[in-house]
DNA sequence: ATTACTACTAAACGAGTAC
DNA sequence: TGTACTCGTTTAGTAGTAA
Protein backbone atom coordinates (compact mmCIF):
# COMPACT_ATOMS: atom_id res chain seq x y z
CA UNK A 1 0.00 0.00 0.00
CA UNK A 2 1.26 3.50 -0.84
CA UNK A 3 1.59 5.39 2.16
CA UNK A 4 0.80 8.53 3.52
CA UNK A 5 3.81 10.13 3.04
CA UNK A 6 3.73 9.21 -0.67
CA UNK A 7 0.56 10.93 -1.61
CA UNK A 8 1.87 14.44 -2.40
CA UNK A 9 4.75 12.55 -4.30
CA UNK A 10 2.52 10.13 -6.51
CA UNK A 11 0.38 13.51 -7.26
CA UNK A 12 3.43 15.52 -8.02
CA UNK A 13 4.44 12.46 -10.48
CA UNK A 14 1.03 12.56 -12.32
CA UNK A 15 0.93 16.41 -12.68
CA UNK A 16 4.73 15.43 -14.21
CA UNK A 17 3.47 12.87 -16.44
CA UNK A 18 0.48 15.29 -18.03
CA UNK A 19 3.10 17.60 -18.18
CA UNK A 20 4.54 14.73 -20.45
CA UNK A 21 7.00 13.22 -18.46
CA UNK A 22 5.35 9.74 -19.06
CA UNK A 23 7.65 7.73 -21.02
CA UNK A 24 9.32 10.32 -22.52
CA UNK A 25 12.00 13.16 -21.13
CA UNK A 26 10.26 16.54 -20.76
CA UNK A 27 12.41 20.22 -20.13
CA UNK A 28 9.94 21.57 -16.82
CA UNK A 29 11.64 24.55 -14.58
CA UNK A 30 10.93 24.35 -10.86
CA UNK A 31 9.17 27.60 -11.07
CA UNK A 32 7.09 26.38 -13.95
CA UNK A 33 6.06 23.22 -11.95
CA UNK A 34 5.66 25.35 -9.16
CA UNK A 35 3.35 27.49 -11.24
CA UNK A 36 0.98 24.80 -12.23
CA UNK A 37 0.97 23.50 -8.88
CA UNK A 38 0.52 25.78 -7.24
CA UNK A 39 3.26 25.53 -4.78
CA UNK A 40 6.16 27.52 -4.22
CA UNK A 41 9.87 27.29 -6.65
CA UNK A 42 11.39 26.00 -3.91
CA UNK A 43 8.91 23.22 -2.76
CA UNK A 44 9.15 22.13 -6.90
CA UNK A 45 12.67 21.90 -6.50
CA UNK A 46 12.18 20.38 -3.27
CA UNK A 47 9.59 17.49 -4.43
CA UNK A 48 11.80 16.89 -7.75
CA UNK A 49 14.71 16.52 -5.50
CA UNK A 50 12.68 13.64 -3.40
CA UNK A 51 11.37 12.16 -6.45
CA UNK A 52 14.75 11.21 -7.90
CA UNK A 53 15.69 10.10 -4.37
CA UNK A 54 13.48 7.59 -4.59
CA UNK A 55 14.08 6.55 -8.14
CA UNK A 56 10.96 7.28 -9.08
CA UNK A 57 12.16 10.06 -12.01
CA UNK A 58 15.28 10.54 -13.20
CA UNK A 59 16.48 14.32 -13.73
CA UNK A 60 18.81 16.21 -15.18
CA UNK A 61 19.34 19.86 -14.64
CA UNK A 62 20.42 22.07 -17.21
CA UNK A 63 20.81 25.83 -17.33
CA UNK A 64 17.14 26.04 -18.60
CA UNK A 65 15.16 23.95 -17.18
CA UNK A 66 15.38 20.19 -15.45
CA UNK A 67 15.51 17.53 -17.90
CA UNK A 68 12.12 14.93 -16.76
CA UNK A 69 11.55 11.98 -17.17
CA UNK A 70 9.40 9.13 -14.94
CA UNK A 71 11.48 5.54 -14.53
CA UNK A 72 10.03 2.66 -14.25
CA UNK A 73 9.58 2.83 -9.94
CA UNK A 74 7.63 5.97 -10.73
CA UNK A 75 5.53 4.08 -14.12
CA UNK A 76 4.80 1.43 -11.39
CA UNK A 77 3.13 3.53 -8.93
CA UNK A 78 0.99 5.39 -11.57
CA UNK A 79 0.06 2.08 -12.78
CA UNK A 80 -0.51 0.93 -9.24
CA UNK A 81 -3.00 3.61 -8.97
CA UNK A 82 -4.21 3.51 -11.90
CA UNK A 83 -5.49 0.03 -11.52
CA UNK A 84 -6.59 0.34 -8.03
CA UNK A 85 -9.22 2.99 -9.74
CA UNK A 86 -10.13 0.70 -12.29
CA UNK A 87 -11.41 -1.94 -10.15
CA UNK A 88 -12.93 0.54 -8.11
CA UNK A 89 -14.87 1.94 -11.13
CA UNK A 90 -15.53 -1.48 -12.92
CA UNK A 91 -17.14 -3.68 -10.44
CA UNK A 92 -19.91 -3.34 -8.72
CA UNK A 93 -19.37 -4.22 -5.23
CA UNK A 94 -16.71 -3.34 -2.88
CA UNK A 95 -13.16 -4.88 -2.91
CA UNK A 96 -13.41 -5.34 0.93
CA UNK A 97 -16.45 -5.25 3.80
CA UNK A 98 -15.65 -5.42 6.88
CA UNK A 99 -18.70 -6.84 9.66
CA UNK A 100 -18.10 -6.81 13.41
CA UNK A 101 -20.21 -9.06 15.93
CA UNK A 102 -19.69 -11.43 19.09
CA UNK A 103 -17.89 -14.73 19.24
CA UNK A 104 -20.62 -17.30 20.89
CA UNK A 105 -20.30 -21.52 20.72
CA UNK A 106 -21.49 -23.21 17.67
CA UNK A 107 -23.01 -26.80 17.69
CA UNK A 108 -19.55 -28.79 16.71
CA UNK A 109 -21.08 -28.70 12.71
CA UNK A 110 -18.64 -27.02 11.08
CA UNK A 111 -15.57 -29.13 12.69
CA UNK A 112 -17.90 -32.40 10.97
CA UNK A 113 -18.12 -30.01 7.82
CA UNK A 114 -15.12 -29.03 7.49
CA UNK A 115 -13.05 -32.40 8.19
CA UNK A 116 -14.99 -33.86 5.42
CA UNK A 117 -12.23 -35.03 3.02
CA UNK A 118 -14.07 -34.20 -0.38
CA UNK A 119 -14.82 -30.26 1.16
CA UNK A 120 -11.28 -30.34 2.63
CA UNK A 121 -9.52 -31.09 -0.16
CA UNK A 122 -11.10 -28.62 -2.39
CA UNK A 123 -10.43 -25.62 0.53
CA UNK A 124 -6.61 -26.63 0.10
CA UNK A 125 -6.71 -26.11 -3.39
CA UNK A 126 -8.90 -23.29 -4.19
CA UNK A 127 -8.71 -21.33 -0.56
CA UNK A 128 -5.34 -22.37 -0.20
CA UNK A 129 -4.74 -23.33 3.19
CA UNK A 130 -5.89 -26.41 5.71
CA UNK A 131 -8.13 -25.61 7.63
CA UNK A 132 -8.26 -26.06 11.32
CA UNK A 133 -10.81 -28.48 12.17
CA UNK A 134 -13.36 -26.19 13.59
CA UNK A 135 -15.35 -22.89 12.85
CA UNK A 136 -15.25 -19.59 14.64
CA UNK A 137 -19.06 -18.62 15.09
CA UNK A 138 -19.38 -15.06 15.07
CA UNK A 139 -23.18 -13.28 15.30
CA UNK A 140 -23.84 -10.53 14.00
CA UNK A 141 -26.05 -7.73 15.86
CA UNK A 142 -26.45 -4.75 13.76
CA UNK A 143 -28.69 -3.66 11.17
CA UNK A 144 -25.68 -2.40 9.39
CA UNK A 145 -24.01 -5.85 9.74
CA UNK A 146 -26.65 -7.91 8.73
CA UNK A 147 -27.60 -5.71 5.77
CA UNK A 148 -23.94 -5.90 5.06
CA UNK A 149 -23.79 -9.96 5.02
CA UNK A 150 -26.86 -10.61 2.72
CA UNK A 151 -25.08 -8.55 0.02
CA UNK A 152 -22.22 -10.72 0.32
CA UNK A 153 -24.45 -13.22 -1.05
CA UNK A 154 -24.52 -11.43 -4.44
CA UNK A 155 -20.47 -11.11 -4.46
CA UNK A 156 -18.50 -13.65 -6.26
CA UNK A 157 -17.17 -16.28 -4.09
CA UNK A 158 -14.71 -19.54 -4.08
CA UNK A 159 -17.29 -22.39 -4.94
CA UNK A 160 -16.41 -25.44 -3.25
CA UNK A 161 -18.66 -27.77 -4.91
CA UNK A 162 -20.60 -30.63 -3.13
CA UNK A 163 -20.84 -34.10 -3.76
CA UNK A 164 -22.97 -37.23 -3.10
CA UNK A 165 -22.16 -38.96 0.86
CA UNK A 166 -23.12 -42.06 1.89
CA UNK A 167 -26.21 -41.33 3.61
CA UNK A 168 -27.04 -37.67 2.64
CA UNK A 169 -26.07 -35.35 0.16
CA UNK A 170 -23.55 -32.45 0.76
CA UNK A 171 -24.29 -29.16 -0.79
CA UNK A 172 -22.46 -26.05 -2.37
CA UNK A 173 -20.17 -24.21 0.01
CA UNK A 174 -19.32 -20.55 -0.82
CA UNK A 175 -16.11 -19.14 0.58
CA UNK A 176 -14.87 -15.74 1.15
CA UNK A 177 -11.27 -14.68 1.96
CA UNK A 178 -11.21 -12.92 4.90
CA UNK A 179 -8.81 -11.33 7.35
CA UNK A 180 -9.98 -11.73 10.72
CA UNK A 181 -9.55 -9.96 13.58
CA UNK A 182 -7.33 -7.90 11.50
CA UNK A 183 -4.56 -10.68 11.66
CA UNK A 184 -5.39 -13.80 10.23
CA UNK A 185 -5.77 -14.75 7.12
CA UNK A 186 -9.11 -17.22 7.00
CA UNK A 187 -12.17 -17.27 4.68
CA UNK A 188 -15.84 -16.95 6.00
CA UNK A 189 -17.75 -20.35 4.75
CA UNK A 190 -21.38 -20.26 3.87
CA UNK A 191 -23.18 -23.87 3.39
CA UNK A 192 -26.73 -22.99 1.37
CA UNK A 193 -28.20 -24.88 4.18
CA UNK A 194 -27.11 -24.04 7.14
CA UNK A 195 -28.58 -24.41 10.83
CA UNK A 196 -27.81 -20.58 11.11
CA UNK A 197 -29.61 -17.92 9.22
CA UNK A 198 -27.82 -14.78 8.00
CA UNK A 199 -26.67 -13.19 10.92
CA UNK A 200 -23.91 -15.47 11.93
CA UNK A 201 -20.95 -15.73 10.03
CA UNK A 202 -18.75 -18.94 10.28
CA UNK A 203 -15.12 -18.50 10.22
CA UNK A 204 -11.97 -21.14 9.05
CA UNK A 205 -8.08 -20.66 9.20
CA UNK A 206 -5.22 -22.37 9.02
CA UNK A 207 -5.21 -22.07 12.67
CA UNK A 208 -7.46 -22.68 15.87
CA UNK A 209 -9.00 -18.68 15.53
CA UNK A 210 -10.16 -18.60 19.63
CA UNK A 211 -6.69 -19.37 20.54
CA UNK A 212 -4.37 -17.66 18.51
CA UNK A 213 -6.63 -14.30 18.99
CA UNK A 214 -7.52 -15.26 22.49
CA UNK A 215 -11.17 -15.29 21.98
CA UNK A 216 -14.04 -15.98 24.50
CA UNK A 217 -17.68 -15.90 24.05
CA UNK A 218 -19.56 -12.49 23.93
CA UNK A 219 -15.66 -11.07 22.88
CA UNK A 220 -16.30 -8.51 19.70
CA UNK A 221 -14.28 -9.41 16.47
CA UNK A 222 -14.19 -7.78 13.25
CA UNK A 223 -13.78 -9.75 10.12
CA UNK A 224 -12.62 -7.87 6.63
CA UNK A 225 -14.02 -9.86 3.77
CA UNK A 226 -12.17 -9.36 0.89
CA UNK A 227 -14.14 -10.01 -2.55
CA UNK A 228 -11.94 -9.67 -5.16
CA UNK A 229 -8.96 -12.32 -5.08
CA UNK B 1 -8.05 20.70 -12.03
CA UNK B 2 -7.77 19.29 -8.50
CA UNK B 3 -6.11 21.84 -6.75
CA UNK B 4 -2.81 20.83 -4.26
CA UNK B 5 -5.47 21.00 -0.85
CA UNK B 6 -7.21 18.40 -2.19
CA UNK B 7 -4.69 15.81 -2.78
CA UNK B 8 -4.80 14.40 0.46
CA UNK B 9 -8.84 14.57 0.57
CA UNK B 10 -9.07 12.66 -3.01
CA UNK B 11 -6.21 10.07 -1.85
CA UNK B 12 -8.30 9.70 1.29
CA UNK B 13 -11.38 9.14 -0.96
CA UNK B 14 -9.90 6.43 -2.47
CA UNK B 15 -9.15 4.69 0.74
CA UNK B 16 -12.79 5.12 1.50
CA UNK B 17 -13.61 3.78 -1.81
CA UNK B 18 -11.57 0.35 -1.34
CA UNK B 19 -13.21 -0.42 2.12
CA UNK B 20 -16.43 -0.34 0.45
CA UNK B 21 -17.83 3.50 0.43
CA UNK B 22 -18.26 3.66 -3.23
CA UNK B 23 -21.59 3.16 -4.06
CA UNK B 24 -22.93 2.08 -0.87
CA UNK B 25 -22.68 2.92 2.57
CA UNK B 26 -19.75 1.34 4.70
CA UNK B 27 -19.40 1.55 8.65
CA UNK B 28 -15.92 2.98 9.49
CA UNK B 29 -14.83 3.99 12.53
CA UNK B 30 -12.23 6.82 12.83
CA UNK B 31 -10.21 4.54 14.73
CA UNK B 32 -10.32 1.78 12.08
CA UNK B 33 -9.44 4.31 9.17
CA UNK B 34 -6.74 5.41 11.23
CA UNK B 35 -5.02 2.13 11.20
CA UNK B 36 -5.31 1.39 7.47
CA UNK B 37 -4.25 4.42 7.01
CA UNK B 38 -1.38 5.06 9.33
CA UNK B 39 -2.57 8.25 10.47
CA UNK B 40 -4.25 8.88 14.03
CA UNK B 41 -7.56 8.82 15.27
CA UNK B 42 -7.97 12.65 15.47
CA UNK B 43 -6.48 13.46 11.84
CA UNK B 44 -8.98 10.44 10.85
CA UNK B 45 -11.81 11.95 12.55
CA UNK B 46 -10.93 15.66 10.92
CA UNK B 47 -10.55 14.42 6.94
CA UNK B 48 -14.24 13.30 7.37
CA UNK B 49 -15.35 16.20 8.53
CA UNK B 50 -13.23 18.18 6.06
CA UNK B 51 -14.65 15.69 3.44
CA UNK B 52 -18.47 15.43 4.59
CA UNK B 53 -17.95 19.91 4.61
CA UNK B 54 -16.94 19.55 0.95
CA UNK B 55 -20.20 17.40 0.07
CA UNK B 56 -17.75 14.69 -1.20
CA UNK B 57 -19.02 11.82 1.39
CA UNK B 58 -22.79 11.70 3.15
CA UNK B 59 -21.80 10.91 7.07
CA UNK B 60 -23.53 9.78 9.95
CA UNK B 61 -22.38 8.78 13.45
CA UNK B 62 -23.40 6.54 15.28
CA UNK B 63 -22.16 4.87 18.36
CA UNK B 64 -20.60 2.18 16.55
CA UNK B 65 -18.77 4.48 13.83
CA UNK B 66 -19.52 6.72 11.34
CA UNK B 67 -21.73 5.18 8.32
CA UNK B 68 -19.64 6.90 5.19
CA UNK B 69 -21.03 6.93 1.40
CA UNK B 70 -19.60 8.60 -1.24
CA UNK B 71 -21.65 11.26 -2.72
CA UNK B 72 -21.77 12.33 -6.39
CA UNK B 73 -19.71 15.19 -6.08
CA UNK B 74 -16.62 12.60 -4.68
CA UNK B 75 -17.57 9.67 -7.39
CA UNK B 76 -16.90 12.58 -10.06
CA UNK B 77 -13.63 13.34 -8.38
CA UNK B 78 -12.75 10.03 -8.42
CA UNK B 79 -13.79 9.38 -11.85
CA UNK B 80 -11.65 12.07 -12.82
CA UNK B 81 -8.62 11.06 -11.58
CA UNK B 82 -9.82 7.71 -13.30
CA UNK B 83 -9.86 9.01 -16.71
CA UNK B 84 -6.70 11.23 -16.12
CA UNK B 85 -4.97 8.18 -15.42
CA UNK B 86 -6.42 6.19 -18.33
CA UNK B 87 -5.95 8.68 -20.90
CA UNK B 88 -2.42 8.90 -19.66
CA UNK B 89 -1.54 5.00 -19.99
CA UNK B 90 -3.43 4.07 -23.30
CA UNK B 91 -2.50 6.67 -25.26
CA UNK B 92 1.12 6.62 -26.54
CA UNK B 93 1.33 10.43 -26.74
CA UNK B 94 1.63 12.90 -23.94
CA UNK B 95 -1.82 15.25 -22.93
CA UNK B 96 0.54 17.99 -23.48
CA UNK B 97 4.05 19.06 -23.87
CA UNK B 98 5.25 22.72 -23.66
CA UNK B 99 7.73 24.42 -26.57
CA UNK B 100 9.57 27.56 -25.73
CA UNK B 101 11.57 30.21 -28.27
CA UNK B 102 11.72 33.58 -29.60
CA UNK B 103 9.60 35.85 -31.34
CA UNK B 104 10.74 36.48 -34.85
CA UNK B 105 8.90 38.71 -37.60
CA UNK B 106 7.84 36.39 -40.43
CA UNK B 107 7.64 37.38 -43.87
CA UNK B 108 3.83 38.19 -43.25
CA UNK B 109 2.44 35.04 -45.23
CA UNK B 110 0.75 33.67 -42.13
CA UNK B 111 -1.55 36.75 -42.40
CA UNK B 112 -2.41 36.04 -46.18
CA UNK B 113 -3.12 32.31 -45.58
CA UNK B 114 -5.33 32.59 -42.48
CA UNK B 115 -7.52 35.80 -44.63
CA UNK B 116 -8.07 33.00 -47.11
CA UNK B 117 -12.20 32.29 -46.35
CA UNK B 118 -11.54 28.70 -46.97
CA UNK B 119 -9.11 28.19 -44.47
CA UNK B 120 -10.57 30.70 -42.09
CA UNK B 121 -14.38 29.41 -41.95
CA UNK B 122 -12.67 25.61 -41.36
CA UNK B 123 -10.57 27.05 -38.76
CA UNK B 124 -13.76 29.02 -36.61
CA UNK B 125 -15.65 25.77 -36.94
CA UNK B 126 -12.97 22.99 -36.25
CA UNK B 127 -10.86 25.06 -33.83
CA UNK B 128 -13.21 27.44 -32.20
CA UNK B 129 -12.16 30.62 -32.99
CA UNK B 130 -12.40 33.25 -35.53
CA UNK B 131 -8.29 33.59 -36.12
CA UNK B 132 -6.84 37.18 -36.01
CA UNK B 133 -5.09 37.79 -39.33
CA UNK B 134 -1.40 37.06 -39.30
CA UNK B 135 0.35 34.73 -37.03
CA UNK B 136 2.91 34.69 -34.48
CA UNK B 137 6.20 32.98 -35.66
CA UNK B 138 8.26 31.73 -33.06
CA UNK B 139 11.97 30.54 -33.41
CA UNK B 140 13.18 27.31 -31.68
CA UNK B 141 16.65 26.98 -30.35
CA UNK B 142 17.17 24.17 -28.44
CA UNK B 143 17.63 20.23 -29.36
CA UNK B 144 14.79 19.42 -26.94
CA UNK B 145 12.85 22.24 -27.98
CA UNK B 146 13.34 21.21 -31.92
CA UNK B 147 13.32 17.34 -31.27
CA UNK B 148 10.14 17.59 -28.73
CA UNK B 149 8.34 19.79 -31.86
CA UNK B 150 9.34 16.88 -34.46
CA UNK B 151 7.43 14.48 -32.21
CA UNK B 152 4.26 16.52 -32.72
CA UNK B 153 4.24 14.86 -35.82
CA UNK B 154 3.19 11.92 -35.35
CA UNK B 155 0.07 13.05 -32.54
CA UNK B 156 -3.26 13.74 -33.71
CA UNK B 157 -4.25 17.35 -35.18
CA UNK B 158 -6.74 19.08 -35.79
CA UNK B 159 -6.98 18.60 -39.81
CA UNK B 160 -7.74 22.21 -41.95
CA UNK B 161 -8.35 20.37 -45.73
CA UNK B 162 -6.63 21.78 -48.57
CA UNK B 163 -8.46 23.32 -51.25
CA UNK B 164 -7.98 24.48 -54.98
CA UNK B 165 -7.46 28.49 -55.53
CA UNK B 166 -7.53 30.37 -58.71
CA UNK B 167 -4.26 29.99 -59.52
CA UNK B 168 -2.35 27.88 -57.35
CA UNK B 169 -3.48 24.96 -54.89
CA UNK B 170 -3.42 25.00 -50.89
CA UNK B 171 -2.47 22.24 -48.87
CA UNK B 172 -3.46 20.62 -46.02
CA UNK B 173 -2.81 22.72 -42.41
CA UNK B 174 -2.51 20.62 -38.86
CA UNK B 175 -3.74 22.45 -35.83
CA UNK B 176 -2.67 22.14 -32.46
CA UNK B 177 -5.14 23.71 -29.75
CA UNK B 178 -2.44 25.78 -27.41
CA UNK B 179 -2.28 27.63 -24.99
CA UNK B 180 0.82 30.75 -25.77
CA UNK B 181 2.44 32.52 -23.27
CA UNK B 182 0.51 30.89 -20.07
CA UNK B 183 -2.07 32.94 -21.39
CA UNK B 184 -3.81 33.15 -24.39
CA UNK B 185 -5.76 30.41 -26.14
CA UNK B 186 -4.75 29.94 -29.76
CA UNK B 187 -3.01 27.01 -32.05
CA UNK B 188 -0.38 26.01 -33.27
CA UNK B 189 -0.62 25.65 -37.32
CA UNK B 190 1.82 23.74 -39.49
CA UNK B 191 1.46 24.01 -43.52
CA UNK B 192 2.70 20.38 -44.68
CA UNK B 193 4.43 22.79 -47.15
CA UNK B 194 5.87 25.68 -45.00
CA UNK B 195 8.67 28.00 -45.70
CA UNK B 196 10.14 27.42 -42.29
CA UNK B 197 11.45 24.21 -41.04
CA UNK B 198 11.01 22.28 -38.21
CA UNK B 199 12.30 24.79 -36.02
CA UNK B 200 9.38 27.16 -36.20
CA UNK B 201 6.60 27.59 -34.66
CA UNK B 202 3.40 29.19 -36.55
CA UNK B 203 0.48 30.89 -33.90
CA UNK B 204 -2.88 31.98 -34.93
CA UNK B 205 -5.22 32.91 -32.06
CA UNK B 206 -8.58 35.09 -31.52
CA UNK B 207 -6.60 38.40 -30.65
CA UNK B 208 -2.92 40.21 -31.74
CA UNK B 209 -0.65 37.86 -29.76
CA UNK B 210 2.29 40.59 -29.82
CA UNK B 211 0.16 43.39 -28.49
CA UNK B 212 -1.77 41.20 -26.08
CA UNK B 213 1.05 39.60 -24.59
CA UNK B 214 3.28 42.83 -24.96
CA UNK B 215 6.15 40.53 -27.08
CA UNK B 216 8.69 42.26 -28.95
CA UNK B 217 11.29 40.46 -31.41
CA UNK B 218 13.76 38.60 -29.70
CA UNK B 219 11.79 37.37 -26.50
CA UNK B 220 10.94 34.12 -24.67
CA UNK B 221 7.79 32.80 -25.33
CA UNK B 222 6.24 29.76 -23.98
CA UNK B 223 3.98 27.67 -26.29
CA UNK B 224 1.71 24.67 -24.49
CA UNK B 225 0.25 22.44 -26.68
CA UNK B 226 -2.73 20.55 -25.85
CA UNK B 227 -2.50 16.98 -27.78
CA UNK B 228 -5.74 15.41 -26.50
CA UNK B 229 -9.23 18.11 -26.90
C1' DA C 1 18.24 32.15 -16.70
C1' DT C 2 18.14 28.51 -13.74
C1' DT C 3 18.46 25.34 -9.02
C1' DA C 4 18.58 24.79 -4.24
C1' DC C 5 20.50 26.16 0.39
C1' DT C 6 19.37 28.31 5.02
C1' DA C 7 16.32 30.37 8.19
C1' DC C 8 12.03 31.36 9.28
C1' DT C 9 6.71 30.95 9.15
C1' DA C 10 2.46 28.52 8.53
C1' DA C 11 0.00 24.45 8.57
C1' DA C 12 -0.83 19.86 9.69
C1' DC C 13 -0.56 16.42 13.15
C1' DG C 14 -1.48 13.89 17.33
C1' DA C 15 -1.63 13.47 22.66
C1' DG C 16 -4.79 14.31 26.08
C1' DT C 17 -9.30 14.47 27.10
C1' DA C 18 -14.54 15.69 27.19
C1' DC C 19 -18.66 14.01 25.73
C1' DT D 1 -17.12 1.94 23.01
C1' DG D 2 -17.54 5.82 19.69
C1' DT D 3 -16.29 11.26 17.87
C1' DA D 4 -14.04 15.47 18.03
C1' DC D 5 -12.32 19.44 20.78
C1' DT D 6 -7.92 22.16 22.51
C1' DC D 7 -3.29 22.90 22.35
C1' DG D 8 1.69 21.89 22.23
C1' DT D 9 4.82 19.66 18.85
C1' DT D 10 6.30 18.38 14.46
C1' DT D 11 6.42 18.85 9.73
C1' DA D 12 5.77 21.09 5.41
C1' DG D 13 6.13 25.45 2.90
C1' DT D 14 8.15 29.92 1.68
C1' DA D 15 11.31 34.17 1.34
C1' DG D 16 15.66 35.53 0.68
C1' DT D 17 19.59 34.58 -1.58
C1' DA D 18 24.01 32.15 -3.29
C1' DA D 19 25.87 29.64 -6.98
Amino acid sequence: MTDKADWQHLYMLLKLAEMGAYNRTAKISTEYLAKKLDISQQTASRYLIELEHKGWIARKVTPEGSLIKIEAQGNGELQKLHSNLKVLMEKSYPPSVTLEGNVFTGLGEGAYYVSKPDYQKQIVEKVGFIPYPGTLNVKLSTDYDIKTRNELESYPAIEVMGFQGENRSYGLVKCYPAIIGGKIKGALVTAKRSHYDSSVLELIAPVCLRKQLGLKDGNKVKVEICTSF
